[in-house]
DNA sequence: AAGAAACATTTTATGTTTAAAATATCGAAA
DNA sequence: TTTCGATATTTTAAACATAAAATGTTTCTT
């Protein structure tokens, strides 16, 4: 096959061909843009801090809300299934690193926190991971943030405007 | 507290701390509207044809390259794990869309090529994919899209630099 | 107070994804 | 030739992810 004999790396984008509308085009950018940071942060959380990013996510929403959180609201902010929380947070709390208390007056719910080895854990990683961020998208100057952050903005209303 | 630092002039220090916020602020900006897009393709190809996108991934890179690539060609331009395509090229086989045949000269590799139901299920898709794709992405005007553009080819050299 | 509906979570079944091990082939050097 | 390293793919095990069913709790309505 002449593929076979291609050298040059490729990933989604590089083969976008010249027809195509430029929101594929774009989309397709979007897409290799994202995964490319988010495999890198992945491959540094586990490297250095020998965790996986959902476990981080999770820790992250936690760090935010002192006070705990329902596994409900876990669920909703992380933008994943009940379930998946569910199996996510039971790894945590048998590495000891999150807890799961009654809520008193609700007995459906629990209300999740970090330990106190959860926060230590997760202040040493937060720092280190918001480093590799600034590493991955860091030469860029206020106003272009502004600009690209206003055209997402722009496309998370126009998304979450059609129905699923 | 940020309409606070808004009046006050930022020292050095300060300024790169706020530069920080900015980096992670659009990175979970970015990712949010990736999974929203990707969520909503993913969602509307099970309805409307039965199929993962996944699957719809690996038809599309064939669909480019009608002399066929190997599975590890479709593995470095679908940017996942070997293992994965071949599960995957595994199901499209079995629902008669893609054919693996030996490629003559080297018994390692194999010529993964759409079929003709292949080929004919996959243009049937590609043209409500890419109208979804608009319908996420349109409202954007030329030098939007080549602002936006260029700030994403400036993160994906910047993160490709960074080796794994 | 009883029943129905809504809520919060877990369990189950199925499927995706990766890294790593296993299998097999190829190419080249000793 | 034989052996060794690289190449191409598949298999396996573990973690994730979802939808749907199951469990238990609360609230609303009558």
């Amino acid at each position: 096959m002449d593929a076979l004999a291609d050298q040059t790396p490729l990933d989604h984008e590089s083969r976008i061909e010249q027809d195509d509308h430029h929101a594929i085009r774009l989309w397709l950018r979007l897409l290799t843009c994202t995964n490319l940071i988010e495999r890198h942060l992945r491959s540094r959380l586990r490297n250095d801090f020998d965790i996986t990013l959902p476990r981080f996510d999770l820790m992250a929403q936690l760090a935010r809300e002192p006070k705990g959180l329902t596994m409900g609201d876990l669920s909703q902010r992380m933008m994943v299934s009940g379930g998946n929380v569910s199996g996510i947070a039971t790894q945590l709390e048998r590495e000891g690193l999150i807890s799961r208390e009654p809520v008193p007056g609700n007995r459906r719910a629990f209300c999740v926190t970090l330990t106190v080895p959860g926060k230590k854990r997760f202040s040493e990683m937060a720092t280190a991971h918001e480093a590799w961020i600034v590493d991955c998208l860091g030469e860029m100057n206020g106003e272009e943030y502004e600009r690209m952050m206003a055209m997402l903005r722009q496309i998370k209303v126009s998304v979450g405007g059609i129905e699923d």
